[in-house]
DNA sequence: CTTTATTAATAAATTCTTTTAATATATTTA
DNA sequence: TAAATATATTAAAAGAATTTATTAATAAAG
């Protein structure tokens, strides 16, 4: 969007955000002691709150103890009050689960999609949209304030309507969310996945918000990055930023479907793991990832073996995107993480603590994610938060 | 930095960067033609634009000619009520130049540093000191307001403090700013050269600032690449963001001083086009740059081909880059666009056309830098004339 | 030549922020 | 109990853009 002059709304905007995502990590606290985490004004915490607390979105909670001095008023997100459902669209299945307002998962569908291939996209939206209505009305339907949906990408975000460009057919420039908010009547936030678990790893860590840049890999059938930039979402030009799968890094490599060759996803994702080890024993019946990370659990040395190799060639991607982005936080996270996280965290610091200068190395944090759950769905949820906590219109209807 | 709330400062600091960069651009306009420009309201522009006057940084001149109702007030730059200083340190050279307000060039001094290979860090900043203090007395002792420096990276910029990594000896952790700071009582900003470059080009363009992402490639001896987020240089954790030049292309590539293996600069900068001319020619003496430049100019054709192929990787690098940030711009300057812009052109977007998805390369602007001068001496003026506008403490003591 | 519509710039009042400073409240400590 | 300390709130202030109204200048229409 073109860059123009900028007004007060954007302030509040942004320490509503803010505060929120202290809030909510802190669990319970008071007001100074938002205020300090935040730099704000006690002042400006009490104005917000207040806010807030009109809205029934924070509620006071009973005192905590000092030392010293006046008690404080122990403040907390109002979680049970509204809930918030989350989305994931897969290539192959597609979960809706409902969630308080910290972002905290309640009950979760999966439905799987092997099997329904000659649908097309608004078939599965509408499916979406049933599961949706099915999960409000059995959990006494409670008032939902909007909801976030994850989608593979990659796509273009332009103008909200959301083009998936590769992968599964019939979803070129479907309107996701104008479909979906038909269907609903709730409104709807779309996000390209891994910009999805980016966004529930920043929560989730345990001194967030400090970091300039923070990248997600999301290492599975394909490989995707979210970047988040001083705690926003980066989406780029047409919202197709974070494509990493079709970094090449190898010029002589083999040619991919993109145009390019040598794509990343030719030798770290989970699909080339799996078709590579069909390809070394060559089984009457192929055989799938489930059971090659069976085999890499119990230290079959071909498969461990080539899982390593997988791990080294992420790892020379992720040297890449360090030379040009410079993260102070990259986590690495999906599928390819699973069969063994020790040895991917062991194969791709050795590889990048080669080929990055030392002075870099020694203050990247680069971790494999130990996220407790589906970051990706989760993710989804949690933006439509930040969006309810910002646009108090979606919800003041309601009230 | 960490993540705090903000308040009315940053939004006055934003819209004035804005208006400033408009009105460069435009020259001589009125205030509503600002206005539309920026979104802003008119009563804005001109609240805003009487500072300006206020401080001399903008003059009004003469009338405007309209169509109908009431004429325009011309207004502009002051340009010549102040200066500013540009220097450029490089690994053989350094310059010093006097720039007016609207970043036009006045004079500019260059200095050879080849046969002063046993100066360190300081003692080429004493250089610098003294020829800034040259130009100034040169030029009537003109007022001067700020002193930018672009410098050759990666470098790490915490807390102001410089300090290149790779490259020229004795210049690691040396404090730039402090030290010229002492010698000149000016104040003095301190940038990466890809990024004055990118924000010198930024300012050049003729519908700028509409754009989310601009990169600009620096192929010349190292590569580099300057990233501009919303008008903004984009630094990373520690101020190494855009060292592109240490991205791999080839896994299993040269080795590289950094640690990797493959690096684009390997592949594509002009140091190693020579070193591969000079393979191929095997001469008694090995040529530089300035004749395999020659030999390209006049056609010859292992040169050519040599050049073609260097052109091709940057392609390569390029198709990541867009992978990975997707930007609506890319510009490629600096030394390896001299030989012939053309070829660069042509054999860049061949490559890039064909590695990257159709939907992509339809929307991205791919170009050869027809910059007019040295992009990354101007930028580090521009942007010192960027932080006097927004510092107007900079220059209110001296008035 | 006068009127009308149009455009530009400014001024005053308004609104919406955060911040400052003062005040009230509550708790510990001496 | 008094003093010190800490939290929270309130009212006023400050600073920003915006809205509304006003003044001004010009071209076009009649």
């Amino acid at each position: 969007m073109a860059k123009k002059g900028i007004n007060q709304d954007i302030i509040q905007k942004t320490n509503r955000s803010l505060l929120l995502k202290y809030l909510r990590r802190e669990g319970t606290c008071s007001r100074v002691h938002l205020a300090n985490l935040t730099e704000l004004k006690q002042a400006t915490v009490t104005n917000i709150m207040k806010d807030f607390i009109d809205w029934e979105i924070v509620k006071e909670v009973g005192f905590l103890n000092g030392n010293k001095g006046r008690r404080s008023i122990g403040i907390a997100v109002n979680k049970d009050m509204f809930r918030v459902i989350g989305v994931r669209i897969a290539r192959k299945y597609f979960k809706v689960a409902l969630y308080d307002l910290t972002g905290e998962l309640i009950t979760e569908k999966r439905i799987e999609l092997e099997n329904e291939t000659n649908r097309n996209a608004s078939d599965i939206i509408e499916m979406v949209a049933d599961s949706i209505k099915t999960i409000i009305i059995d959990n006494n339907n409670e008032k939902i304030l909007a909801i976030g949906v994850a989608l593979p990408g990659p796509f273009i975000a332009k103008k909200n309507r959301i083009g998936l460009i590769t992968g599964t057919e019939g979803w070129n420039n479907v309107d996701v969310r104008q479909l979906l908010l038909e269907r609903c009547g709730i409104p709807v936030f779309l996000e390209h996945d891994a910009n999805a678990g980016a966004y529930a790893h920043m929560w989730g860590l345990k001194d967030a918000y400090k970091d300039e840049v923070l990248i997600y890999v999301a290492a599975g059938q394909g490989i995707g990055a979210g970047i988040i930039i001083e705690g926003e979402i980066f989406r780029g030009a047409l919202g197709t930023s974070g494509e990493i799968g079709h970094m090449s890094i190898d010029r002589f490599g083999e040619k991919c479907a993109c145009g390019n060759q040598g794509c990343l996803e030719k030798y770290a994702s989970s699909t080339e793991l799996v078709k590579k080890v069909n390809e070394e024993l060559n089984l009457e019946v192929a055989v799938n990832f489930k059971q090659v990370k069976e085999w890499i659990e119990n230290g079959d040395e071909l498969c461990v073996n080539l899982y390593k190799e997988s791990c080294r060639n992420l790892g020379r991607g992720i040297i890449n995107l360090i030379n040009i982005l410079n993260p102070d936080i990259i986590i690495i996270g999906d599928e390819m993480t699973r069969p063994n996280p020790k040895i991917m965290q062991e194969e791709v610091s050795e590889t990048v603590s080669k080929g990055i200068l030392k002075e870099l190395w020694k203050e990247i944090d680069l971790k494999v994610s130990q996220y407790n759950g589906d970051s990706i769905l989760d993710g989804a949820a949690i933006m439509a938060i930040n969006e309810v906590f910002n646009n108090p219109s979606i919800f003041l209807e309601k009230i």
